[in-house]
DNA sequence: CGGTACGTTGAGTCATATCAACCATAGTGG
DNA sequence: CCACTATGGTTGATATGACTCAACGTACCG
């Protein structure tokens, strides 16, 4: 790991190098944002923040991956997305002024920004591109809950268990060997799909029967795409 | 049904007595509003825009009831939100600049106002207040969206019937012999609830059987809403 | 070395989907 | 005016996907 990487980051630099929502930002806020950021870390499992608790900011992912999840009746987890690098989490719950209605939980070790809420609101109202950017970012994310909703409701396990392969491989791709640049516990995995563990697990394994996918723990090595795409129905 | 009615509705008067989004906005802008938008009548079953096609603008209910929803694979709908009075849809594309993601149909006869997508820009960029206004209304949404997925996954068919029909009751409220004051087919409510249709009318006989609700065609008579909130599991 | 978390497999059950038949209603056209 | 058709609603029989429960294997960790 780079020394440069175990300090603060700049926001700047941030900005420019992953696109973020920031990159709209005049030098003047974003060395407002440098001033008022707190740099935090976090390890697996930690927890940044809990679903029904009052926010008091929002967070920009500098490394690591996220899980952004709600606790269902029986305390199974519901996996809504994942953030990553770049990706800020926790500002619906700010600027809808509820208490958050998401958990988010660390799936590996993470840096990130903390920025305090009136900041968030104070950009929104300053700058409108920041607006724009923000509302567009939702609007965004709207519209693949919406698909999410259609999926869950109309596929079946074995599709949407494909189509979560796919999103996954979309998201954090491939390494050289083709294995899953990302890695979940089986339960992870079936909280993303909605579905049992032993769910997931029995059709990993006819997924691995059929050579769509070879498994090595919790790596999963993808053999076929093209054949997860059939059976996800993507392409309908 | 009163004259005044028929007519082309002013946005301010809408504005004020729907507290709808437009509420912050200028005099000048209103009538730049008034102005720009075009009034339109829809009857039951007319479709207002379709899935995957480009908007020209957004519309803002003024009366009627409509139904946004998904085209599943095999052409099954799912309902994603109903709109009612002062409510606006099809923003969510114009916004992020993608093509609908939904498709919208009358359930009862509507009167609209439609607004260009420059329009919406523009004010977006140049009135802050309202900007913040759509990203609040957006962030509501996203939240309720991210419940729907939690219960769609987790929850049974019977508990998300119960829980829909007291969305229902709480959207669109009953009337003074407890009559739900929205006429859904069968198959629209599966469409909601993301189910066959069959279980749909086989679970309501049973809601009916234990003295949850009376049915005369599709007008529903609400008996025992405690009763429906014990099965929906909605306070845990 | 025992404990804890995760992964796997099997067997049984149940909720829900599917398929099929039938009825009611209303609108249509000859 | 009546047969015709379409649409929606209902019920029954049957099939099955997915969940649950239970047992056991595996790996890592203090």
């Amino acid at each position: 790991m780079k020394q440069e990487e175990l300090s603060t980051p700049y926001c700047d630099k941030c900005a420019i190098e992953r696109g973020s929502i920031f990159k709209y930002l005049s030098a003047e806020e974003i060395n407002m944002l440098n001033f008022e950021k707190e740099f935090r870390q976090f390890k697996r499992g930690e927890i940044l923040y809990h679903e029904r608790s009052r926010i008091s900011g929002f967070y920009c992912i500098h490394s690591g991956i996220i899980k952004v999840f709600k606790t269902g009746l029986d305390g199974k987890e519901q996996i809504i997305r994942f953030a990553r690098p770049g990706d800020i989490i926790a500002y619906r719950s700010i600027l809808s002024n509820e208490p958050a209605c998401t958990s988010a939980k660390v799936i590996e070790d993470c840096r990130v920004c903390f920025i305090p809420s009136e900041i968030l609101i104070n950009l929104v109202k300053s700058n409108s591109n920041f607006a724009f950017e923000l509302l567009k970012l939702a609007c965004r994310e709207l519209g693949e809950a919406n698909s999410y909703i259609t999926d869950i409701a109309q596929k079946t396990v074995r599709e949407r268990l494909a189509e979560i392969l796919l999103l996954l491989i979309n998201d954090f791709g491939l390494d050289f060997q083709n294995y899953l640049q990302i890695s979940l516990t089986r339960e992870e995995l079936s909280n993303i799909v909605g579905t049992a563990t032993e769910s997931v697990i029995r059709l990993l394994s006819e997924f691995k029967a059929d050579n769509l996918l070879e498994l090595n723990g919790r790596k999963i090595k993808i053999l076929d795409k093209k054949g997860l795409e059939k059976i996800s129905k993507v392409f309908g």
